[in-house]
RNA sequence: GGAUCGGUAGUUCAGUUGGUUAGAAUGCCGGCCUGUCACGCCGGAGGUCGCGGGUUCGAGUCCCGUCCGGUCCGCCA
């Protein structure tokens, strides 16, 4: 019986190792793959023939080919293979594996190259820790769950391509060699050979360059982009990461956040078959209030509730405090948390206490079950205000009352974190949830809590809020911009912005930035002069395409769907980079000083 | 830049108050086994306890330094 010739099919192998089923029976198939694991039973021995589509079981029995038998015993794990044989139905089939109703009786088998002792096993669950991993990350990516992420990663690019390019947009490659600008993120800087003393920059994100591309005329444009930035690292953050980046011309907004609302939703169906909801847009001032974030979590409540008209009017000193310097006296509802002891209680406390947090401390109200409160301070209140507090805020009885009193922009940060906190303890995140929404309207500029000046939220390029024009120029720190940022599960994914496209504008934000007539013209000329040619009104935004992907995966680290990660130190553990270079390298280069590493 | 956790067999880890020859599992090697699929059974080999110094009669264990890795804060327009 001749089976329908596998798309797999090459010079090598007429089947790759996850295909073949019952109903090829008979067919005489050639594979390849790598030795996985195999069971020595003496009169027969049994190897799984492992390759990226799955594992198929090899069949060698000691009566039939004794010769064969013998070498197939020999072999190591990741020995890679080639075999000829014919399908046979098992006479034990293997419910839990796709290829389980099969097996190879192999009457060739050929050794392509033999492996050395792997230092970790090739299993889903391996036993191998993460910086072996990392240093033989060729061996990682012969594993199921790293492959898998990789294949969701491609799906999602792929899906990306289709929406974008069904909607007209142009994929534009922009230069990886460019001009550092001081402003933002450390650059990682190319010294120029042919120009001694001056460098080139890899590039932060193509910012600029799209919006030339725009004054350029391609109205709608994307790429997906390596970006760099030389600043620490962490689990979410590597030194080079990938951007889907796009720009728009000729539109508001809501014609950006429409289009990529719209890609979203299309890149769940097609990767996750998922359907996402039309996604909420939440002005920034109120993520913040309700949330304490910017980039709030969605996926189940516990807002911040505003108690300071509950306890006006109170003598206790820590709230009348607050109370009288218009700080903020802000609680959650940890439903049915009542019960928790002094030391979970003290945990909390010690959580928003953190010196990153700030908060002087932290307020309980158990509301028990059986209807009494108890609380840190019932000497203060009766139990009636207390629960006529906690019914403002919608608890019941069995659920804590979690109370922060600070500054505003103190107490909101504990309060968000905690909510977080309280969510990982009590498991209030299911699985599967999505959390997609756009927060809008940031500030334009915030105050640099250090210089007390004006920086920029965003970026410099973001444009005012017509609503707040007027602001601009009186008070600069309340002016709203039009930018917008998706979130998803509390993950920042896309960051974006209608651009300035009026030079006197962008002139005047790179003003009050403070940037001198000579900074701006060296750093930026290039821009200003463009916007003086008709630049249109032009907008967009870049996706953390690493980020997503993670959260689509189901993983905790970007690492684990990057095929060639870095550590958090910056280092790539498999070929030893940054590393140093040849004296001569260093002359080409015009660098004649370089700091010599610790002896 | 700071905080914190870790580094012991190829691998993942345990190792008590500082005290005999540093253990387990798995992997590896050898033997047995004809329906296994994490095969099973028997036997064996395998260690610079990251590195350097110190305290001590004695250090995997305590102290100091250092290197490497993880997590977090700062940082990340």
């Amino acid at each position: 019986m001749e089976s329908m010739k596998s798309p797999f099919a090459t010079h090598f192998r007429t089947h790759n190792c996850g295909e073949l089923r019952e109903s090829d029976a008979g067919s005489q198939v050639k594979l390849a793959g790598w030795m996985h694991r195999s069971r020595d039973l003496g009169g027969m021995t049994f190897v799984d023939l492992r390759d990226r589509y799955g594992i198929t079981q090899l069949a060698f029995n000691m009566s039939e080919n004794a010769e064969l038998c013998q070498q197939a015993r020999k072999l190591s794990r990741e020995d890679a293979l080639q075999i000829e044989g014919q399908v046979y139905v098992r006479e034990s089939r293997n419910r839990e594996m796709a290829t389980g109703d099969i097996e190879i009786k192999v009457s060739a088998l050929k050794v392509l190259n033999h492996s050395d002792l792997p230092p970790f096993t090739m299993e889903d669950e391996t036993d191998g820790g993460e910086e072996l991993r990392m240093k033989y990350r060729y061996l990682d990516l012969r594993r199921a769950p790293l492959r898998k992420a990789l294949e969701l990663r491609a799906k999602t690019v792929k899906a990306v391509r289709e929406y974008l390019d069904g909607e007209g947009f142009l994929e534009i490659e922009t230069p990886n060699l460019i001009k550092s600008t001081p402003e933002g993120a450390r650059d990682f800087l190319v010294p120029s050979r042919l120009q001694a003393g001056s460098f080139y920059a890899l590039p932060q994100s193509p910012q600029i360059l799209k919006q030339l591309l725009m004054v350029g005329g391609m109205d709608r444009y994307y790429q997906i982009v390596k970006c760099y930035r030389d600043e620490d690292f962490r689990g979410d953050r590597q030194p080079e990461f990938s951007q889907v980046d796009c720009e728009m011309a000729f539109v508001s907004q809501d014609d950006v956040l429409d289009t990529f609302e719209g890609m979203t939703r299309h890149v769940f169906k097609q990767v996750l078959d998922y359907d996402l909801p039309p996604m909420q847009r939440m002005p920034y001032s109120e993520a913040l209030a309700r949330y304490g974030s910017d980039k709030p979590d969605l996926r189940f409540g516990a807002p911040i509730h505003k108690l300071n008209e509950a306890f006006a009017g109170t003598d206790f000193s820590v709230f009348k405090q607050v109370l009288d310097s218009q700080g903020l006296i802000g609680g959650i509802v940890a439903k049915g948390c009542a019960e928790y002891s002094r030391k979970q209680l003290d945990e909390l406390t010690d959580f928003v206490k953190a010196p990153h947090r700030g908060a002087g401390g932290l307020v309980y109200i158990k509301w028990l079950a059986d209807g009494s409160i108890k609380s840190s301070i019932d000497k203060f209140f009766s139990a009636d205000q207390l629960k006529a507090i906690a019914g403002g805020m919608g608890a019941e009885a069995g659920d804590l009352l979690l109370i922060v009193a600070a500054k505003t922009s103190i107490a909101r940060k504990a309060l968000g974190d905690l909510r977080l906190e309280m969510a990982r303890r009590e498991n209030w995140i299911k699985a599967g949830d999505w959390s997609v929404l756009w927060i809008v309207d940031f500030p334009l500029f915030e105050e640099d809590p250090e210089s007390g000046e004006a920086i920029f939220v965003h970026h410099p390029f973001c444009s005012p809020h017509p609503e707040d024009l007027e602001l601009f120029d009186s008070d600069p720190l309340r002016c709203r911009a039009l930018t917008y940022d998706l979130v998803m599960n509390g993950n920042e994914i896309v960051s974006g912005s209608i651009r300035i496209h009026q030079p006197e504008i962008q002139n005047k934000v790179f003003n009050v930035l403070g940037f001198s007539e000579e900074q701006k013209q060296a750093q930026f000329g290039f821009l200003l002069d463009a916007l003086r040619f008709g630049a249109p009104p032009h907008g967009g935004c870049a996706f953390g395409l690493d980020r997503w992907v993670m959260l689509m995966a189901g993983e905790h680290t970007i690492r684990d769907v990057i095929a060639f990660p870095k550590n958090n130190a910056g280092r790539d553990l498999m070929m030893d980079a940054p590393a140093p270079v040849d004296e001569k390298q260093l002359q080409d280069l015009h660098i004649r000083t370089i700091a010599k590493p610790k002896e």
